[in-house]
RNA sequence: GCUCCUGUGGUGUAGUCCGGCUAAGCAUACUGCCCUCUCAAGGCAGUGAUCCCGGGUUCAAAUCCCGGCGGGAGCACCA
């Protein structure tokens, strides 16, 4: 009571010690008058007070720390070394949302400066993703377009005392940081750092000079241990041939890229969060702006993976059919398998922005998914591991069925001639003398149960009593098959039974539909046509 | 090992900065009812959290302070 006071009253605060007497004396008042009395009181009174609260769900992300309306500039700097996922997906839609939350620009920039690293068809594979998911930006750039502008800020640094190249081998390097000790290198003069620097780019092998940030050996941040700036890659790059082989690594090509990009806000995920004294430290000595770095928590689902390390293996070796593969959390595999844009959006927003670990709800994601392509799901029947039917007085030849049950999506006919498919599942329950009613057609009575089952039709009215089955006329039943994806690793190990294949009839109907159609096979579950004689089961 | 980050129901989060208008909101999952020729979608209701633990400050702490513990990450010439 006193914190209901003091919270609609801040401003008596102050006088706290005066009026705890009188809020207790008040409520001892209120508590003697019996709890009807009061409650007739409060109606007559006061009946907004009792008015029920309008439930409100969150939607969108929290504010921005230091966003002006119209002048925030985010990023999303993928590399373009394999096909983008659904970590790729969280880093775009909050970059996005960002930006067009404050009527901001977003920018796509490849940070391609690893040549060893880079393909073609990866440049491709991200930008169609992000055309999937709907991410629109307002510009598009190459991390290594902006070569001569680095080797500039390079030359800077090195003119300046900033940094110098370093020849000692990657094992002494890593031991010295270790120990906390410099090299013979850091103490260099001038006219040795720039002669080696211009060395790098003809007289030095690929790793036997780098360009070293003069850091300090000492911090208790391993990352300011003087850190690489530049190194020699000779693989030709997939833009640029064979034109330099003088190549930035990321700390320093991200800071002077977001600086010179105009990037306001340019977040990350946790793991670069030891790396932010350097990125600021970077631009503080190249006298550039300094965007604000935020972070947040990787987005991985439990069981699946999104690390090359983890991935290609299983391609290489088969297990999956290839990042396409339904099990897998790429943009493709998802695609294939029925989840939406849309929902992978609303998805990543409601998990916020957080530096918390999380272990993602797939659920969560699912049920997003089902109501947003419920609305567009053609209904159909399925019979799975069929059994076979025949109601020994069928009288119907033909019967129309509406494709969805609340909107219009028009309707189908379906022939019928008495023999039918059932799903195994149900067919096994039933017993002779058990009513039950085939879907949009006709009960009936079980005279004979078993693998071939039996039946008598007793009437066209519908009884919401008796149990539902859907049904496949057998004369024309399409057979497919379905793929079901499982989670792929349980508990670090691949999961053998991670695809389960369902054999299936279906309606004929099903013959006329597109590749991609989302189906929803009725008591069964959501499902995306993949080919002519398969479906990928998308979820319940 | 060292350093950094993180810890709210089964799960994901809001609230935490600026202690009190909330004996913790929303979503998801689960249960029940309604609607429905689906075990879907939709509507309604319900179960479920000593806000990691222990101290402290205060009239008042999920929120502030101290100390533990759990989880994650970094310690590359990868990003």
């Amino acid at each position: 009571m006193i914190s209901k006071v003091l919270g609609s009253r801040p401003e008596l605060k102050q006088r706290i010690k005066e009026i705890i007497p009188l809020i207790s004396e008040v409520v001892s008042e209120v508590n003697s008058i019996p709890h009807a009395t009061q409650k007739a009181e409060l109606e007559s009174s006061f009946p907004e007070l009792l008015a029920a609260k309008p439930k409100q769900e969150r939607t969108g992300l929290p504010p921005l720390e230091g966003a002006e309306q119209g002048s925030v500039v985010t990023r999303f700097p993928p590399e373009p070394n394999g096909y983008p996922h659904i970590g790729h997906a969280k880093a775009a839609i909050i970059d996005e949302e960002y930006a067009r939350m404050y009527g901001g620009k977003l920018i796509f920039r490849f940070d391609d400066t690893n040549p060893e690293n880079e393909r073609l068809e990866y440049y491709a594979a991200i930008k169609v993703g992000l055309d999937w998911l709907g991410v629109r930006y307002d510009r598009v750039k190459n991390t290594s377009d902006d070569m001569e502008v680095i080797y500039k800020k390079a030359e800077e640094f090195i003119n300046a005392g900033h940094a110098y190249v370093c020849t000692c081998n990657k094992e002494a390097i890593s031991k010295n940081r270790r120990e906390m000790k410099a090299c013979k290198c850091r103490a260099g003069d001038l006219s040795q750092n720039l002669k080696r620097w211009s060395d790098m780019f003809s007289k030095y092998k690929q790793g036997e000079a780098i360009v070293r940030f003069r850091g300090s050996m000492e911090s208790e941040n391993t990352v300011m241990r003087d850190p690489t700036l530049l190194r020699i890659i000779d693989e030709p790059h997939p833009l640029h041939k064979s034109k330099y082989r003088v190549w930035p690594n990321y700390d320093f090509a991200v800071a002077i890229e977001d600086s010179m990009d105009g990037v306001t806000h340019a977040f990350r995920t946790k793991e670069y969060e030891l790396r932010n004294e350097l990125y600021y430290e970077i631009l503080e000595r190249l006298g550039m702006r300094k965007p604000r770095v935020l972070e947040f928590a990787r987005l991985e689902f439990d069981g699946m993976p999104v690390s090359k390390r983890i991935l290609k293996p299983l391609v290489q070796d088969g297990k999956v059919s290839g990042y396409d593969d339904p099990r897998l959390p790429t943009l493709e595999a998802m695609r294939r398998r029925g989840i939406v844009p849309e929902a992978i959006r609303k998805f990543v927003l409601s998990l916020s922005f957080t530096k918390s670990d999380t272990l993602a709800p797939f659920d969560t994601l699912e049920s997003f998914n089902r109501k947003i392509i419920d609305a567009t799901s053609i209904r159909l029947f399925l019979a799975t591991n069929p059994a076979r039917l025949t109601v020994t007085n069928n009288a119907l030849r033909e019967v129309e069925i509406p494709n969805h049950p609340q909107k219009d999506m028009g309707k189908r006919k379906v022939e019928v001639d008495g023999t039918f498919f059932i799903p195994g599942d149900d067919a096994r329950q039933l017993k002779a003398g058990d009513e039950l009613r085939l879907l949009e057609l006709y009960n009936i009575r079980i005279t004979k149960a078993g693998p071939q089952l039996e039946a008598e039709m007793t009437g066209t009215d519908f009884r919401s009593e008796i149990p539902k089955v859907q049904w496949v006329p057998a004369q024309g039943a399409v057979k497919i098959e379905v793929l079901v994806p499982k989670v792929l690793f349980v508990n670090d190990e691949f999961n053998e039974d991670s695809l389960e294949t369902q054999q299936a009839v279906t309606e004929p109907y099903y013959l006329g539909l597109n590749v991609g159609t989302e189906i929803q096979f009725v008591r069964y579950g959501y499902c995306r046509k993949d080919s002519a004689n398969q479906v990928i089961y998308t979820h319940k």
